[in-house]
DNA sequence: GAAATAATTTTACAACTGTAAAATAAGCCT
DNA sequence: AGGCTTATTTTACAGTTGTAAAATTATTTC
């Protein structure tokens, strides 16, 4: 029985798209708050302001749900990263091309935006866990990885290349241990988020790239280095 | 009813400290095979061979059983370093002490015994990502991390002393980026398991520590270091 | 304003969860 | 051989889980 005129509805009827993205949103906040393994289908719809049921109106069931929360996530920060390295309120197209420029951009893109976030690197990390038992969310990984991978890969060739240590640089290998500090200080962000800054992440990662690609004989990067340095204080 | 003579026995009566550890390895096993979400209690005493019921005959509950497997898993590779910092086969003793020395025992530690295999990996993963919400976890995870870590910082500030360069070398930031890259690396591990291997996970410590740590100024680690590449091929 | 549409809620259900307590039976002691 | 202890199993239970389908009801259309 609804109520005589003036009275409140009981729900109101939303556009598709918004009660969508608010199912995903309440999942990432379910997993950020409780954990992976405690958030079930009641508890995400009650943080949507919504019945149980409707879950499965929008999608195929609680794990396809899931699924399109960890696709948004990865995708944010894909976003993030493509838009930090074509940024065009950098006004010299020289600077923005050089590849020392562009792994700048990157390490300074893992440590912005969503990813200081700690809903986002908590969120991740419980979907890092699961990502080894599902073969979709496999599969969502691998887009965003085996892309940037390459492209890491790329650059860090670029640099030794432009600075002729072709011959003592190994791209893959630096990029993998990049990709690896990022990982782990993300890890350790979620876990000891307090024993240090964003700007140690940042440190480290700079520190990484000047052993590897021999920072002593870019005077321009010793420049960046020292500036850092000084922002530490 | 208990059947005839000969026949065998419903069960057996086995001894406290066994029947215990048999219930640590199921755990481990579950978390390993189905994921922490996925691992209930009558999974892991069908693993150990044994009811439901047992469980709470040798632990509080489930939340105590997965508590000590943790522990264990923690001190496992506590141990290992342990073993592996002062291992008495080393004959010579000036070796042992040396610092550098002592962070390439630790590297190598990182990726042989317990910490290369593929089910300690993905369970500490999966430990990991509930650490956050379990304060219990907290304190044992600290006893181990927050120990080692100083460590490091110690032997980094060594290292930076005897070839002096204690001006150049942050200990404490290099013991980050070290630690952070360990994890990050065994987090690839489990997730791309294929994409490298567990000697490329080496070199990428060593070249870390050789940029952090001037290694142009150590002729010795060049060479250790010389020996590291040839290895990969 | 009445009928049609479909977004939303409600109810129902079978399977599973962790835990508690009672029932069983293996092994030790005399 | 028989009784005692207690390790182990069995049974029971209340709560939760994800999903399915039916019942509502807000909104649109005519």
């Amino acid at each position: 029985m609804q109520n005589a005129a003036a009275s409140t509805p009981k729900f109101r009827r939303l556009e598709a798209d918004f009660r969508r993205q608010r199912l995903i949103d309440a999942t990432v906040k379910c997993i950020a708050e409780h954990g992976y393994a405690a958030t079930s289908v009641r508890q995400i719809c009650s943080k949507a302001d919504v019945s149980p049921g409707l879950l499965r109106h929008y999608f195929t069931g609680k794990s396809d749900l899931i699924l399109q929360a960890y696709a948004q996530l990865i995708d944010k920060f894909s976003t993030e990263l493509k838009s930090a390295l074509d940024d065009h309120s950098v006004e010299n197209q020289d600077e923005k091309d050089d590849p020392r420029n562009k792994l700048k951009v990157f390490v300074n893109t893992c440590f912005n935006g969503t990813m200081q976030e700690e809903t986002t690197l908590s969120v991740m990390l419980a979907f890092w866990s699961e990502l080894r038992l599902d073969p979709m969310m496999q599969s969502n990984a691998k887009s965003l990885c085996s892309g940037y991978h390459q492209q890491l890969v790329d650059v860090i060739s670029d640099v030794a290349l432009n600075e002729g240590n072709q011959d003592e640089v190994d791209p893959s290998l630096v990029a993998l241990a990049l990709a690896a500090l990022v990982d782990g200080l993300w890890l350790q962000m979620c876990i000891n988020r307090s024993t240090f800054s964003i700007n140690d992440a940042r440190l480290a990662c700079f520190g990484l790239l000047d052993g590897f690609l021999f920072c002593g004989t870019n005077e321009q990067w010793l420049q960046v280095r020292a500036a850092g340095r000084l922002d530490q204080h």
